[in-house]
DNA sequence: TCAATAAACGCAACATTGTTGCAATAATGT
DNA sequence: ACATTATTGCAACAATGTTGCGTTTATTGA
């Protein structure tokens, strides 16, 4: 396996990311990290922990990209659900809830996902 | 109900995401009008299709958003799944298929995205 | 501990995607 | 055919994502 470094901007993102109960757009990580690194470097990081497994994207319905941390190292599955809050406009992981999918069999899936948009607990 | 011209540049989209196999995104519906109307126009046309639900969106894995129109106007459900193949880069309806999900109640569901990324079977 | 190495960075420049205001145009009902 | 106003084109802008390159810095081994 190649070397990756862990450099400042890289541990402070990924610590932002896991400590979030939501997952964070590229523009709320540059907010947050308050001119710590450049733009570019959020891009490049972000690319890092997804190769890494440390991270994993959320889609939400309006086609925003959005990282997550991964929780349990073990038996995480990525194919769980997000959910789109519109009213407070957050988007976390329903890690209990995994969709029951009968596709063809000639199709051949690698990475899914499934996002709700709605009202979530909080703002109902 | 407001009302809603049938224009050109309206017509000729919707003829060709109802002809088309696969989802398409604005870039694609730009190339394929090969400068009948303006880029701003097809994104004012797109949405106005979507809020007369000849059309609905597909977002692939990657964020990027297609087009898709709406088939049987009677029964027609939003939640189905999408298909997005690597190889051949395109998107398509599984229009059979419908994801079982049990959320808890609290979460009031509005839109859905279901989006599966991998090789389809024509490039299988 | 320190020097060598290459991964990671910052910066600038660019490409793509999406939005807004406004004057000109064209689709509809009469 | 005409008046009305939805729709368009254009220009300008904002937001998002990518690339090249010279510099910095985290790591490894002497």
């Amino acid at each position: 396996m190649k070397l990756t470094r862990n450099t400042q901007a890289k541990t402070e993102i990924l610590h932002l990311i896991q400590k979030s109960k939501v997952a964070l757009s590229h523009a709320e990580l540059q907010e947050l990290l308050n001119g710590l690194c450049d733009r570019v470097t959020i891009y490049r990081v972000l690319e890092r922990l997804l190769t890494e497994d440390k991270i994993h994207k959320a889609i939400t319905t309006e086609g925003v990209v959005k990282y997550a941390a991964c929780q349990s190292t073990e038996h995480h599955h990525h194919n769980h659900v997000h959910f789109n809050c519109t009213k407070c406009n957050t988007t976390s992981c329903l890690d209990g809830v995994e969709p029951q999918i009968q596709l063809p069999l000639e199709y051949k899936v690698e990475t899914s996902n499934f996002t709700l948009s709605g009202i979530c607990p909080n703002c109902n």
